[in-house]
Parts: C-alpha cells; sequence; structure tokens
DNA sequence: CGCGACATGTAAGCAGTTACATGATTAT
DNA sequence: ATAATCATGTAACTGCTTACATGTCGCG
C-alpha cells in the first residue's frame, strides 16, 4: 500500500501539529470511512518519521507529569506529502468484502438462513448510512475548495454515496430472491 | 480477516474440484471484484488445508510428466465452509481506500492539479463499470435461486452499482470544485 | 476512591505482496 | 525457435490486528 498511513499522518500534520494519542483519535474517527489505524500501529510510524526527518516534536506536560509528544511536519515532510498528494497512481484494486464472498456462494445457503443475512447486512449498513447522512448534514453549505472542511466533505458525500449503493444492492438481492426478478435498472431508491 | 482465503478456496472446491492454478485463475479473474489472491498464497493454504484434513488431492499428469494436483473437499472441508456460510459476521469496518484519503485533503492541492486527479480517476472507474456492465449483460434473466450461477450474477450486480456510486461522487466532486456547487440530492445519473 | 479519558509504548502473529525459482506444454 | 500459458512452489518483507504493558489526569 506504500505506506499510506505515513501520508494520512503527515496529510494530518499538514493541518494541524497534534500528538499520537490525537492522530489516533482521527484514523478512528472522522478519517475512519476511508482509513483507519490503531495507536499500536501509529507510535511506531511517528518514530520511524521522526528518524526519517519528517516530522519533529516537543513534549508538553499535561498536568503535573504526564507526557504528551506533539508532533510538528518539518519542511522535507510537508515536501514529501505535497508530492505524494499531486502523484498520479494506478486505480486500486477493488476492495475486498468478505459479505460479498460469501453472496458470490448464495446458491449453496439455505434460503430462509439466507434471507435472513441479507436482512441483517441491510440494516447495519442503514444505520451507518443514517449516521453518515446525520454528519453531513451539518455542512448548511459546501465549504469553500480552498478551505480545509473541503475534505471532509467530500470524503463524507463519497461515504454516503457508497452506503447508498450498498443498501440498494442489498434491497435488490432481496427482491430477486424473493423470486420476484425484477427489471434491474429499477430505480429502487425507496429501499434507501 | 478470520481465514477468508480458506473459505474462498473451500467455496470454490464445493462448486468444482480443481487445481491451485486454476483456483489462483479464479481469484484473479471473476472473483477478482471483492476477493482476489496471488499464487504465493494459494499453494501454502492448499497445503495447509490438507493437513487440516479439510481438502485432499490426486495427483494428474497433464502431457507426459507435468505434475497437476486437483484438490477436492472432504467432508470436514465441505461442512466447516457450510457452517462459515450461515454464520452471521460483524459488519466490516469501511474500505480503505488511497484515493479518498488524498481527496480528504484536497484543500492542499493545486486545483488544476486536483482537476486532472478526479478526471482521470472517473475515466478509470468508468471504463471498469463498462467492463462490468458487459459481463453482466451476459445474463439474459437472472438465474434460478439454487443455480450455481446466482452468487455470480448478485455480485456483478453489486459491483456494477458500488461502481455507478464512483463514478456520480467523482462527477459530483468535479462539478463542486467548478465552484458550481450544485444540491447533493441530484440525481447526477446522467455522469455515468 | 473509582471510572473514563488521556497518553505512550512493545510483542506476537496473521494476511498479503513482490520477488525468487523452476520447469513443461502448446500454439505460432 | 520462441512466446504464452500451464503448473508448482519458497523467501523476504510490509501492513495490520490483537494483546500485553504501564501510568496520569479530571470528574463525580
Amino acid at each position: 500500500m506504500v505506506r499510506a498511513l505515513k501520508y494520512a499522518i503527515l496529510g494530518l500534520l499538514s493541518q494541524e501539529s497534534c500528538s499520537g494519542y490525537d492522530l489516533s483519535m482521527a484514523l478512528s474517527g472522522a478519517l475512519q470511512e476511508f482509513w483507519s489505524a490503531n495507536h499500536s500501529q501509529i507510535y511506531p510510524e511517528l518514530k520511524r518519521l521522526s528518524e526519517e526527518g519528517l516530522v519533529d516534536y516537543q513534549v508538553e506536560i499535561s498536568g503535573n507529569v504526564l507526557e504528551r509528544k506533539v508532533y510538528s511536519l518539518t519542511e522535507a515532510g510537508r515536501a514529501d506529502f505535497l508530492e505524494w498528494l499531486h502523484r498520479e497512481e494506478d486505480i486500486a484494486s477493488p476492495p475486498k468484502d468478505v459479505f460479498r464472498l460469501r453472496m458470490f456462494f448464495a446458491n449453496e445457503m439455505e434460503p430462509e438462513r439466507r434471507r435472513d443475512l441479507i436482512a441483517h447486512e441491510l440494516t447495519l449498513h442503514r444505520e451507518r448510512l443514517a449516521r453518515l447522512r446525520g454528519k453531513r448534514e451539518q455542512f448548511a453549505v459546501p465549504p469553500e475548495p480552498s478551505s480545509p472542511a473541503l475534505g471532509d466533505y467530500m470524503v463524507l458525500t463519497g461515504a454516503v454515496r457508497r452506503e447508498e449503493a450498498s443498501c440498494e444492492w442489498l434491497s435488490w438481492c432481496l427482491t430477486v430472491l424473493d423470486g420476484a426478478a425484477t427489471d434491474t435498472e429499477e430505480k429502487g431508491n425507496e429501499n434507501v
């Protein structure tokens, strides 16, 4: 994956200097819709980036003794990030998806169980979609193309679209399996 | 990922006994839209499955000396596969996506370059979509829910939906960045 | 005083990619 | 002949997850 985490970290630091803990929160919070990482991956990566001279840090004390390393981009780090950001990369291979792998073998499932599994998956994706739509509604108006909120807004919209597509597909699966084989080009949006 | 490759292999073998090479072709061919694996991962996994008693094989000779190990499911293998197939699993975390990670930092890109990168990505996804639609059109009519073609048809439809959503999102990104901030609930399907 | 959030790290192991390594068969 | 495809394996490395390990701070 050619060190994607490295650039996720550099990118976040380019917006604001922060600690490993803060990065960990970001990568299991807002960004989590398209990139995630645990602290056990972040701390070693920060150490490495520091050794590579792409970031540096100063130790702050919260309270009396609790140490907090606040990382910031070096010039080299910012240059490296911007080079990556503007690079043209090949299209990624389609994402792996265990649920779809199982659906590939759908004909070997017991019909009732199959229906339940799909219905359950649909419920979970609808919940995720509702949560994403809620977050998206917090943007009253699209941000300026130069504002840091732009990326947030764009990827959030992408995540909503992705979940809509999942929900549509799962709804369609249910109708196909009910024998009511409907036109595949149906609108289907009432299911979302 | 709790040994997804194991079940991909068991599932394929439940449809038809075949060699590691055949599995390798399947996992870099038809199934590739939602699961993939290289031969360097498949051969060791087959060895392990054999040791676990979930598959067995017989050596066939193609031509004069070329050996070909044809694997088939054992009873234990079939039972293990069916148990997995009917298991209710948690929803997967959202798939990682490097392009979207980059778009999260879109405000730091040079506007023209940004436009080019998105337009290029859109072209690639449109190509993938066209290829998937072509494959899907080979199904004149939806397969019977008990036929082995069912899974194929279902996941192919899901892949089409996924790519449509990607194309719609990328088109939308272009219009947003052009300053012509349009309603986010627009149909947008003329872009796909 | 206890709980949840803040804060930082390491270790073991699994999954997956790229590269190394070899050789036979078939079609042009 | 030679290139593409068939066929099977191993080694080294990267990325990621789960678990181990420790301790502070602020609030109720």
